[in-house]
DNA sequence: AACGGGCTTCTTTTT
DNA sequence: GAAGCCCGTT
């Protein structure tokens, strides 16, 4: 692995930038975390910066312990620790502001999951009607308005009689604060000179809002918008075009070298990408040499599917390097058995797809981890991020660090490995399309490109794509195309095998997807 | 209260 | 296919 403390010019140019508003848009693998990471580790090694004066903010938790060790690393022997640096999630920054303020009770009060919000409608209306105030709540509290009146009211008054928050509260409670309580508000942004964001294309407007109040000078915001995809939790905001009408004048600077992905698979990414409208043009250069061309693959069926890539990644693993982690081969662009378990990701748009895979590999002797799948333990959901571990025992998965990962390409937003295989790549489930009655049949097209995108974006080394004819999904059959998404991919930087069809005669006439 | 038949719905997810 | 829900029956 190459030493993670090295920085390009562009890349020491986003670090050693002034303090004031400053955008880092940049594409995947260009080093935007890495940028990340350095700019709070200069703040507080070479301009001395109390850590407690930085807010550094992640999208994910498991974003922010893995950022906790990058900054802790990069300090090391500097003689300077974290010590009140808050690398956060904007919940959670939300949330700790909040408990400080002891707002809006004294003592305790806590998050209501997702989950339990219908079980706090009992009584209050036919749970038919439930998910559809949920919705009216949220799009409510999204548009940071109050529910005034009604059952959106009287679910308010629920939560506030058990001293409860929804994930939308906390921006809402804490932006009253700092309304209510000024010299709160000053407090706080008195603290934090330094506010530095990363993955900001998925912010919301409420915590965009409730960050750009605790900002002040030193306010970075590092993402990329062609990697936006959670466009479908939240009320559409565009937060970097948010963030220059705020900031006139900020400074914008972009990476444009990619360290992560070899040529091929930046190129034909790219090409795939380029069909969505840049806002600014593209730049991106792959550093890596070219590699192999991505592996294209048609299957009869989603089984014939999984069981094609469990057999891949018996031939992909090295023999002695079998348990080792990211080997760090391939740099030859050969074919070569060398990769380990953990060097392999199997990427799905619905965590349903997940099953055949596991069930391939079961069969295979693989292990593998699945991540994010609800988990039910005595017909009771339980959290993931706790309780993993002991349910692991009493599975068949594997422990982390030896095994292949199993993800949705949401969850892999961030991540890279060096064997990636982007799954059930057909028309209506990359991009998705809810079912072909249904009145919003069509899927939002750009954001299903980026989804398809940041999932090729995830492969180092290898990048293997698949699709099936025929898929078994929410209880019926259905025949399926490949996505479109796929012929975007030029022919000399792909190879395609189709498995033949069981024997049956076809028409000369065979509609060729890969030569639109 | 517990059972079951018929009905509908079913993404992606942060906390 | 599985789960949730409604509603009528035991
Ligand atoms: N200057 C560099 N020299 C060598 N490797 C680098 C350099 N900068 C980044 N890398 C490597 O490139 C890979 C991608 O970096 P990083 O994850 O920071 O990119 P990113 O822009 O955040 O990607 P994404 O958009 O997917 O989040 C990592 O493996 C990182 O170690
Ligand atoms: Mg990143």
């Amino acid at each position: 692995m190459e030493p993670s403390s090295e920085l390009d010019a562009s890349q020491s140019q986003a670090v050693h930038a002034d303090a004031g508003p400053l955008i880092v848009a940049a594409g995947p693998g260009t080093g935007k975390t890495r940028v990340f990471s350095h700019r709070v580790a200069r703040l507080i090694r070479d301009l001395h910066a109390s850590p407690r004066s930085i807010l550094a903010v992640t999208f994910t938790r498991s974003a922010a312990a893995e950022m906790r060790g990058r900054i802790r690393g990069l300090l090391a022997g500097s003689g300077a620790d974290l010590g009140e640096l808050w690398i956060e999630t904007c919940h959670a920054a939300a949330f700790r502001i909040l408990r400080e303020e002891a707002y809006p009770y004294q003592g305790e009060f806590s998050i209501l999951r997702e989950e339990d919000k219908p079980g706090l409608l009992e009584g209050l209306l036919p749970s038919s009607e439930r998910a559809s105030l949920l919705d009216e709540i949220r799009g409510l509290k999204q548009g940071l308005q109050w529910p005034q009146s009604g059952p959106a009211l009287a679910f308010q008054q629920r939560l506030q009689e058990r001293r409860l928050l929804d994930f939308d509260d906390l921006f809402l409670f804490v932006l009253r604060l700092f309304d209510e309580k000024p010299e709160s508000l000053k407090r706080w942004r008195q603290r934090f000179d330094h506010v530095i964001m990363d993955e900001f294309q998925d912010t919301s407007l409420a915590q965009y809002r409730f960050i750009s109040r605790l900002a002040g000078e030193d306010f970075c915001v590092i993402g990329d918008p062609d990697q936006s995809i959670y466009g479908f939790a939240a009320t559409p905001f565009s937060p970097f075009a948010q963030f220059r009408r705020d900031h006139p004048g900020c400074r914008v600077l972009s990476l444009t070298e990619n360290y992560r992905s070899q040529a091929v698979i930046l190129d034909a990414a790219k090409q795939v990408i380029a069909r969505n409208r840049a806002q600014v043009p593209r730049c991106l250069r792959a550093r890596l040499q070219r590699g192999l061309p991505v592996d294209i693959s048609g299957h009869q069926s989603d089984r014939q599917e999984a069981e094609m890539i469990a057999r891949r990644v018996e031939g992909l693993l090295g023999g002695a390097s079998r348990f080792t982690v990211d080997s760090g081969w391939a740099q030859t662009g050969e074919e070569a058995r060398c990769h380990g378990l953990a060097d392999i990701a199997i990427l799905y748009r619905l965590n349903a797809q997940a099953r055949l895979f596991e069930t391939a590999l079961e069969r295979a002797g693989l292990p593998y981890v699945t991540y994010g799948k609800k988990i039910k333990k005595d017909g009771v959901l339980i959290d993931e991020a706790e309780d993993l571990e002991d349910f692991r025992d009493s599975e068949t998965a594997a422990p982390r660090g030896e095994a292949i990962t199993l993800m949705t390409v949401h969850r892999a937003k961030g991540l890279e490995f060096p064997v990636v295989f982007l799954t059930g790549c057909e028309d209506g489930v990359l991009p998705f399309r809810r079912a072909a009655d249904g009145r919003r049949a069509e899927p939002r097209i750009e954001e299903e490109r980026r989804l398809f995108y940041v999932g090729m974006t995830r492969a180092r080394q290898r990048l293997f794509i698949s699709y099936a004819r025929q898929r078994f999904l929410f209880g019926k059959t259905l025949k399926l195309a490949p996505s479109a998404f796929v012929a975007d991919i030029a022919e000399e930087l792909r190879r395609i095998q189709e498995q033949e069809s069981p024997p049956r005669k076809r028409p000369g006439l065979q509609p060729d997807l890969f030569n639109l």
